[in-house]
DNA sequence: GCCAACGTTGGC
DNA sequence: GCCAACGTTGGC
């Protein structure tokens, strides 16, 4: 069992449009970035992940976990690109800030730190221990 | 709203 | 296969 991180803007797919969703989750569509398209392609069913507001949030604000494993992205017709199901799991009590990330020194080799711009990546399992706890939940 | 970083595209 | 141009992302 893996981590992951799925960022999203939040005016174009929020934590709650995740939430809504239900037990059912949603397709994590519209990823047209090979390295992103490739940790997809990594992914296991009951893999879990943070769910990643950027923009003005800037923050960790739930869990999620893998619900369907990489299949062809229903929003395209281009064969290459490729996306998994993610279903909401639980919200952080309190969401974890990028500048909380940022200023936790055991966090500082996350992509998110060091590739702003990579919208699914690896989350160690240290790290989500730490940003668990920081977020007031049980790893 | 701006701008820097970076990934992708397309011409050669 | 290289590289310039371009578009997009995301932090500030």
């Amino acid at each position: 069992m893996r981590y992951w991180l799925f960022k999203s803007e939040p005016s174009t797919w929020s934590w709650d449009d995740q939430v809504a969703k239900g037990a059912e989750g949603e397709e994590w569509d519209g990823v047209r970035n090979y390295q992103a398209r490739n940790f997809m392609r990594e992914m296991e069913l009951g893999d879990r992940g943070f769910f990643y507001h950027s923009q003005s949030e800037k923050a960790v604000v739930g869990t999620v976990e893998v619900c369907a494993a990489a299949h062809p992205d229903s929003t395209t017709d281009d064969e290459r690109w490729e996306c998994v199901d993610i279903r909401a799991e639980a919200p952080l009590e309190t969401p974890v800030t990028l500048a909380q990330i940022k200023a936790e020194p055991n966090l500082s080799e996350m992509p998110l730190v060091t590739r702003p711009r990579l919208s699914v990546q690896p989350v160690t399992a240290d790290e989500w221990a730490i940003i668990c706890r920081m977020g007031g939940i049980m790893p």
